[in-house]
DNA sequence: TTGGATGCAAAGCTTTTGCACCTTT
DNA sequence: AAAGGTGCAAAAGCTTTGCATCCAA
């Protein structure tokens, strides 16, 4: 793991008054160590694990909490619920919307780009924080899946 | 209203075999004459005024419906709910965090920056449709409202 | 020490579903 | 005439909240 990240977020969190629960930890320590975007129940069911007696509760309260320091984003998925992405570089999102799974794509040019979006919106008044950005679709295996099901 | 928009939109419902119908046409209408981004209730409550015994759950309904035929995009509020949008030509989203607004900011640019975003995705494969791009931030007017509450 | 955080359970929403009736094709 | 869609109400999910207990600072 890279352990800027959480260091980073550790501050944020003090630097906001926020206290430093061990729920807290391991809910960002895994959110930075993975980047398959989970669920809210997926986060829960993993912590609940090695954690016993962790609460649903408090997984949506951190959530709602990281969220709000712009510590992670939010991407809606199209079977209704949210996943979970800890904000450390901008990147761009392919969100498949046949098996819901979210592709990240790195590219160098993306900075660029998100920083001109960004200037976009200052030009109008407005102070921009984080980026959501998806590109909807079909992934290549749900293509093959969904080819031989005709 | 952009007639052409709405002819597009019923023949795209119809070469889907799906079948045209009072309700569908209001949503649809009403979708492409506000760009004011409406949560599933305001939608509801404006529509329910002219169209009495309007059902919530033909609103829902309809709106899963657009959104797999693309005809809509779905905008995540951090209020927990969403925000619909006529999915016409693609455009900038800023999303205010404080205030929930959603504006639209046009740019000549930006169908250049989609076009480069989804071809990313195509080189893994990836079959993109929509793009779901917005900048999280603070609007104008809460800047002002956040700071006199100090 | 003490205000903030957690866990549990209950409440509150939002969204979907079942079914009888109605409408488009 | 038949397949599909609608409205209503009930069910199902998801998310938040109240409160007693616990713990980080």
């Amino acid at each position: 793991m890279d352990n800027k990240q959480y260091e980073q977020a550790m501050d944020r969190l003090k630097n906001n008054g926020v206290r430093i629960t061990p729920q807290r930890q391991i809910i960002l320590k895994y959110l930075i160590e993975n980047d398959n975007h989970p669920t809210v129940e997926t986060i829960f069911n993993v912590l609940d694990k090695t954690f016993p007696n962790l609460s649903m509760a408090t997984v949506y309260n951190n959530l709602r909490l990281f969220k709000k320091l712009n510590l992670i984003i939010e991407l809606p998925s199209i079977d209704g619920g949210y996943r979970y992405d800890f904000y450390d570089h901008p990147h761009l999102h392919a969100t498949c919307d046949n098996c819901n799974k979210i592709i990240d794509i790195e590219n160098p040019r993306f900075t660029e780009i998100e920083q001109e979006l960004k200037d976009e919106t200052r030009e109008v008044g407005f102070k921009p924080t984080v980026s959501s950005i998806s590109i909807h679709g079909i992934c290549k295996e749900c293509q093959v899946k969904l080819a031989k099901n005709k």
